[in-house]
DNA sequence: TTGAAACAGGACTGATATAGTACTATTTAA
DNA sequence: TTAAATAGTACTATATCAGTCCTGTTTCAA
């Protein structure tokens, strides 16, 4: 259903959530309980985070993570990257059953159009705007036409 | 990674096949040999999308599979929900570890926006613009921002 | 110096979804 | 009546995802 995971939808939690206390170094146990997640699932999160370089780590007593950037500069592709890879539709056709007929091939460059479209949509989301209410449907993200 | 799932990939290429015979009634066999495809998985596509009235189906002797919509008319988006259903990017956080606090609610609303966006791009893109050669990359879909 | 708090990294397990296959029934033309 | 072809369903294997756990390392503070 072109979902994005579960993991990457609590990834959003918690960075919503760090994001909104910027500066301070929150632990791991923290964020689980103001998010509502399991401790090892945040952990795990956190560590792929931290490598993407969203979040700075702080081990040791008092330790825990924080977010440097500000909310609006963050945006939602950067944080799907981050859990799961690059955004990409497919990939591609290439490995399976490929057609013969060149019309065919054609396929594989539009679809990396349009997975090109959908990170851009993504990257012009940012996590302060993920973390106010959505505004009305009718001025919903608009996607120009393919022949634009 | 935000990707469609291999069946749907199929079925676009199944899709794009059919529609540039169109009004011809072509074999899932025929189907399957001019996309390189196995026919026990082209039988499965082509009954999904029959029921969603893509394709129009006869049995028999001579049987096969047809599409009576110009590919112009028939959008990506019409052959994903096809095979894989709504188009949604989460379901949401509902159903597991919810946050307390409301500014995770926030999310939720968001995602549909998101989502929404998504399927209207999919729904510009008709098998017609998938059946040739993507335009240079510079002129890809664009989105308009979160703002707009 | 030692102990506890906290992150780092990796490995493992179970659940779920996907992909692929097979079988039986039904329809239709010759 | 037979063969070609789809319809429907059920099954299996595989891969991915989600979740958990363990061991090691770092750091602060007593």
């Amino acid at each position: 259903m072109l979902r994005i995971s579960k993991l990457t939808d609590y990834a959003i939690m918690v960075m919503v959530e760090l994001s909104q206390s910027r500066g301070e170094v929150i632990s791991a146990q923290a964020l689980a309980e103001r998010c509502g997640l399991e401790l090892p699932t945040v952990s795990k999160l956190l560590k792929l985070l931290t490598r993407s370089e969203l979040v700075q780590s702080f081990r040791g007593v008092n330790g825990g993570y924080r977010v440097n950037r500000p909310s609006a500069d963050i945006s939602v592709a950067e944080v799907i990257a981050a859990i799961e890879g690059p955004i990409a539709m497919t990939e591609c056709s290439i490995d399976t059953g490929l057609c013969q007929q060149e019309d065919n091939c054609n396929l594989r460059s539009n679809w990396q159009r349009i997975s090109l479209a959908v990170a851009e949509a993504m990257q012009q989301v940012t996590l302060a705007e993920m973390a106010r209410p959505a505004p009305a449907v009718t001025d919903s993200l608009k996607i120009a036409t393919f022949n634009a």
